[in-house]
DNA sequence: GTTCATTTCGAAATCGTTTTCGTTAACTAA
DNA sequence: TTAGTTAACGAAAACGATTTCGAAATGAAC
């Protein structure tokens, strides 16, 4: 019934505990004909280390802790998925805590993290996190950690992210190689990095281009959510407020689709009247009717980065190494669909 | 650096090791002036109990295992956070692993589960997985193992799931409602229990309301990925098998959302022409136009419940009691959308 | 002053492994 | 024979916490 432990082996077979130990391990002191029975009994048995005596013993616990603001969404998933098979493949186990983008709640696991005594953390930071102290602490007793996804460029410590700004120029020069002559943003909530860079890229794309930036066309949700809702509201509001937009550059797949849900009601045709682009390329992106233009976000990729990166550090830490942080910096593309019209090759000609 | 133990509190404060360990759990045998000594130190010094040796001596990792055939899918991520949510309130951690459907890989993951000392396991099972004694295993050492959604009915242990056959029963009463006469159905992968469920729910339905099964209007699908492409797949040889079906029920939503996309692209007129009712009630399917009518299964909802009975086995096990198993079957509704008719109010009182 | 109860603390065993450092016995070389 | 190797095993000390069982000190009761 309960678990079989060294010392029961090592009394049927009449030796110590130690030499059941090493002889399970391998050493070179062992016998070959003890190791062959001690490995016999243990498997039929079914013998199996506690892990929490050796994690006590070797001080490692073969287990990372993953710290992400929310778990159903897409892309969040698709870098669990990663994240849990590359652990796998090299033996450690993965445990999954939601932060839900609230500061506190991350700060507590954190602390919960670090007194499981985890081998390293991977996290993506809620959008409510503005100060670092609770990852810094992390960092300054040596214990690997590396962000992912929505990182804090202040903090010195490895990073896997996409070019949000370079995603971004992208999106919104193809709506201007399609012809879009005054192009809106939704960005979403303010602080995030990601929804500032990507704001950035917009800007950035709109001034090589010679075209105006308005701030009015700028769309902040204090909510900040990203969700359906905020997308059928912004277009709404858009609607209201003016009436040359036709292109927008939107933050998110999901505001998104609520924007186009709305024009979609309201009669506002796409890409004819207003062109959109989203971010993440989700999969209902490809489903929904016009199928939406966006940039590729991977997920499942990004998992596996941010679990490598993870992995040499703690390697680093094992061989008493510095730790050496890393900026990974993923590809993105950008997928055309519908919602954009085809590029005006003429125009770029002339 | 390294973690503050006990001893070296007790070595700062001249007292002993086991003083300092009951004043911290407040021990009635302990002066107060202690207590507070030892507590404030310990908080300073940010002590934090070692998780590997409390589990060692006290054999509670405090801990759970949780295997999923496919964490990038929307149930399953609801699952897996209402799992969460409810496991941290109780301050259990959340091991995830992934069987990708494989019964070889489920079954090594439960080995790996037991060899950790989780305290309990939550699974759904792999479509792959016909035996089930890797599952016995764990039920015979006593140790709380429920499983949710894609159980097996053999295996005497404690079960989450929707009552499949009734929520298939209602959607296809839905279609025979609305004015359906000859009815399809797309039923998936032909082993898992939920899919026979389905459609033994969709065969009573016609039979309770007198109309003829045929068998030739069943879809079924080796591959059973419930993926997108099934869904267009198995609308486009509906298109050339039948010209008569006026109503499909669909698996799941995705597959019907790809049917749906079919439909759309070959000028099938829905639900004018051909009614769909899905299952899940993805939230891509509100999205999508026609928006569709679909089962509810409420997964959030059962990553809950599921943990909650796992708790509670966990609860008899500490006090020694027998574990009393239970089947929860949890309330689905019938969302109506616009891939399906008005009632017809007339029809049913005649 | 003796007895008994109460308060407050600590020594030591324990959980199951790992690993260092001996110890024995057998064997080799001279 | 003696010294020096080598092979094969075990005793014991960790790892960090918990808990049992005493022990000392104090106070109360007579």
């Amino acid at each position: 019934m309960k678990p079989v432990t060294l010392k029961e082996i090592a009394e049927q077979l009449n030796i110590s505990v130690t030499t059941v130990s090493k002889a399970l391990k391998d050493y070179p002191d062992i016998s070959k004909k003890t190791k062959a029975m001690v490995k016999e009994l243990a498997q039929t048995l079914n013998y199996k280390p506690n892990a929490f005596a050796v994690n006590l013993r070797t001080k490692e616990s073969k287990t990372i802790g993953l710290i992400i603001p929310e778990i159903v969404h897409h892309f969040f998933s698709s870098v669990i998925k990663g994240i849990v098979a590359q652990a796998e493949k090299k033996g450690y186990l993965v445990i999954i805590l939601q932060s839900n983008e609230s500061y506190d709640l991350e700060k507590k696991q954190i602390q919960l993290l670090m007194s499981q005594r985890v081998d390293g953390i991977l996290i993506s930071l809620a959008n409510g996190t503005a100060e670092y102290n609770h990852i810094t602490d992390v960092l300054a007793q040596d214990k690997p950690l590396v962000m992912f996804d929505k990182i804090a460029k202040i903090v010195k410590c490895s990073k896997v992210i996409i070019d949000d700004r370079k995603a971004a120029y992208t999106a919104t020069q193809h709506l201007i190689d399609t012809g879009c002559k005054r192009i809106a943003h939704f960005r979403g909530a303010l602080l995030p990095q990601n929804s500032i860079d990507r704001f950035l890229g917009y800007k950035k794309a709109l001034l090589d281009n010679n075209m105006p930036y308005d701030p009015s066309l700028v769309y902040i949700c204090e909510c900040g959510d990203n969700s359906f809702e905020e997308g059928k509201m912004n277009a709404r509001q858009l609607l209201k407020d003016h009436n040359n937009v036709d292109g927008i550059f939107i933050n998110t797949d999901l505001v998104a689709i609520g924007a186009i849900t709305e024009f979609n009601e309201q009669g506002v045709k796409i890409p004819e009247d207003i062109s959109i682009v989203g971010f993440s390329n989700w999969f209902m992106s490809s489903v929904i009717s016009p199928s939406l233009t966006t940039i590729d976000q991977p997920g499942f990729e990004m998992g596996k980065a941010a679990f490598k990166q993870l992995y040499r550090e703690m390697q680093q830490v094992k061989k008493k190494e510095p730790i050496v942080y890393k900026e990974i910096v993923l590809e993105t593309g950008l997928i055309k669909r519908q919602s954009t019209k085809e590029v005006l090759h003429k125009m770029k000609q002339i």
